[in-house]
DNA sequence: TTACTGTCAATCAAAAACAATCAAAAGCAA
DNA sequence: TTGCTTTTGATTGTTTTTGATTGACAGTAA
């Protein structure tokens, strides 16, 4: 992995929580110890971020607070800035007075931000959604019942009679592990259990899903590529992969990131 | 966790409330008491918040930060101490992995605090208990599918069919506005809904109210007396109400606000 | 009184993080 | 290809942080 690409990680993981320790990113960008402290010593310099023992720091408070404080998978706070530019598009599409479903996800939490200004009905089985817009925004927020996880920060319920049946959207917009010939990809059979329950309570499905998703494959298939009618990614989708969503019948937008430092080295 | 992360998670905890223990940080950030009480030192150098016997108390002025941040109203505000005491008695009734039901409200919030080193199965409409608790505690946590209400941070469905009806406690916790000898009394219908339809799912109905809320009547009746089982309040209550919930067969407690040093925590 | 409990400071050893160094790997030009 | 430079990963020893132990002290109950 190039050096440009680990700050850029770097740089990503950071904006998405206070804190990023050295171990996280040896895991994500799959380098040592010692070109990860390289890194952050470097970027440290030029003030990019504040180094402190044991990782970084970012420099200047943290405008959202990141998922509850929680430990967010760094993993996941990979794509930042093609996830926000995904999540705009998304809500673009979306007026005053809809009514969206938005599943859990570190690509959806990002709807957040341009959501705040909205005043929409959202229904959201993510409980740091709700969080940030009930706090940040003055759109109704509904929640389906059941049980928090922790992990996830997701509301998960066995129960077949829920309020999630009573709501139904004018589009549900779902993050995914994967998507592939097969279908869109999960990992975790009781988030496919959820988002399967919510596909049938909207008129449109729209996956959000950055380009890096294409090339990967899960374990679980959550819904056949047909039952999707829109896939918003960046820039960085490939023309095959544009190509087999097309033959899917799946509409594709492609969010233009916004990043002047973007050197197209990938 | 890394020393940045725990001094967050001490100042955020000491501005949920006035005094925090040594015990309480180790068992939230899982650290040891020498490194709970030197970040307790460091703080306190630093000006953050004040070093005493036990654990650390806010630096400023009692500021009552209440409800996510929104700051009570005055009137709710003012009980406080005997809140937190009655909130003691409450959880002090449970075990761990007690299941029990938790109302939304200024004196039933009282009870996150206590809760923090339990591990139970805890069902609340209210949405703060809900984010503390998954926040601080390692306590199961599941609420009712349902549009959150900005104005009381709660949950509430206008639906029949709820994960409510699938859950069935030990014990149902819930705030009053009123107790009068006509019964248990509210002012938000909404609310009284919400709770009338939790009330059937507990063993027993257990209310906790301050005394000051034996002289108040307010203007719809949520149940009769005779539904309570029991009612914890405060030393301030007078012989009259207390004779009152005796007729009705209401089990009393009254929880002493502050003793010479009163350690109930398990 | 004595025994017990909770708090605390001091101390030490283990673990984690670190800087410095060097050799291997990768990139690049001729 | 060779030769040179840059980047990376591993190794070393040092420093910082942490957890556990100890004994001292104060408050409480018997």
């Amino acid at each position: 992995m190039h050096e440009k690409e680990r700050h850029k990680i770097i740089l990503s993981a950071i904006q998405d929580k206070p804190i990023v320790t050295v171990q996280e990113m040896v895991e994500v960008t799959d380098s040592s110890e010692a070109t990860i402290r390289r890194d952050i010593a470097t970027l440290h310099l030029q003030k990019k971020l504040k180094r402190i023992r044991g990782g970084a720091e970012s420099i200047n408070p943290p405008q959202f607070v990141g998922l509850m404080g929680r430990p967010f998978s760094v993993n996941e706070s990979m794509n930042l800035p093609q996830k926000q530019a995904i999540a705009r598009e998304a809500v673009a599409l979306c007026d005053d007075s809809d009514a969206i479903i938005i599943n859990g996800g570190t690509t959806t939490f990002q709807m957040v931000h341009p959501l705040v200004t909205k005043r929409m009905q959202v229904f959201t089985n993510s409980f740091s959604i709700a969080e940030h817009l009930l706090k940040q925004s003055k759109n109704t927020v509904l929640l389906p019942g059941g049980t928090l996880y922790r992990e996830q920060n997701i509301i998960l319920s066995p129960f077949e009679n829920d309020v999630t049946r009573n709501f139904y959207a004018k589009r549900m917009f779902m993050g995914a592990r994967g998507i592939h010939m097969l279908g869109v990809m999960e990992t975790d059979p009781l988030i496919i259990q959820a988002e399967q329950k919510l596909i049938h309570q909207a008129d449109e499905l729209i996956v959000l899903a950055d380009s890096s998703k294409f090339s990967k494959r899960s374990s679980l298939i959550l819904c056949q590529l047909e039952q999707v009618n829109m896939v918003i990614t960046d820039e960085g989708i490939d023309d095959k992969s544009a190509n087999m969503l097309e033959v899917a019948g799946v509409k594709l937008i492609v969010a233009k990131t916004i990043n002047k430092n973007q050197k197209s080295s990938a």
